[in-house]
DNA sequence: CTTATATATGAACACATATTCATATATTAA
DNA sequence: TTAATATATGAATATGTGTTCATATATAAG
C-alpha cells in the first residue's frame, strides 16, 4: 500500500494534523477562503503562531493561499483533505461500548 | 464539522499516525491478524517499541487485538481506518506540477 | 512447583516541536 | 519618500515524545 518513499511524507502529513491548533486553523479555512489575521482573530490566536503553522500546512499542500492586496487568504487545499478530515472524525465519533467483537 | 469535545481526540489520532514506526506497524497489521512478535520481526523492531506503540493505537481504537495462546494477535480496527489511510496515500502520492507556479 | 516463551510496562534519556518575542518583508496609501 | 497595515521569519525556550533498557505479567509445557 505504502512504498518506503512515501512513508515519511505520509507520516509528516498526519503529524501536521496531530496538533490542535493547526487543526482549527486548517478547520477555519477548510470551506471558504480566510485570511490570516481573520484566522488568528477568530480562534484568538497569534498572527505570528498562525503564520508559522500555516507555513507547514502550506508545504504538505494541506492548504494553499493566494495574495489579495495586502493579505493572504488561505484555504483547504482541495476536497481530498476534506475527505481525510471527515472520515476521521467518523472514526473519533464511533463510540465503542463493547470494543467492536467483529 | 467538529466540536471543541472531539478535536483534542482527532488530534491525538492524527498525531499516532505521525510517526513512522507507528505507521510501518499499523501498516502490517492493515490487512491480516499479526502476532507482536512477528511485527517485531517483519519491521525489525525491538519487541518492546512494538509493544509500547501498539497500546497507543489500542488506545485509539486505531488497532484491535485478541489473545491467541502465548501470542496477542493484532490487526486494524476496522475498514474506516483503511479508508483513511488510502486517502491520506493519495494525498500525498498527488504531483502538483502547477501548484508551483504561484 | 519450575522453566520457557510472549507480551506489557515503568523509568530515563535524547530529540523534536509548539509557542512567544522581536524583527524583517511586502503591499498600499499619502 | 514615509507611514501604516498585513504577513513572514529567526531565535530561544519549555514541553512533549520516541526509543532503549530492565523488569513485570501471563500463558503453556515439563
Amino acid at each position: 500500500m505504502v512504498d518506503d518513499g512515501h512513508l515519511s511524507a505520509l507520516a509528516d502529513t498526519f503529524r501536521l494534523l496531530g496538533d490542535t491548533t493547526r487543526l482549527r486553523i486548517l478547520l477555519c479555512c477548510l470551506s471558504r477562503p480566510v485570511a490570516v489575521g481573520a484566522i488568528a482573530a477568530e480562534l484568538d490566536l497569534s498572527q505570528s503562531l498562525v503564520s508559522h503553522h500555516l507555513r507547514l500546512l502550506r508545504a504538505a499542500r494541506l492548504v494553499r493561499h493566494q495574495r489579495q492586496g495586502k493579505s493572504m487568504i488561505y484555504q483547504a487545499a482541495d476536497d481530498h483533505v476534506r475527505t481525510v478530515l471527515q472520515d476521521m472524525v467518523e472514526h473519533v465519533g464511533e463510540i465503542a461500548p463493547d470494543e467492536h467483537a467483529r
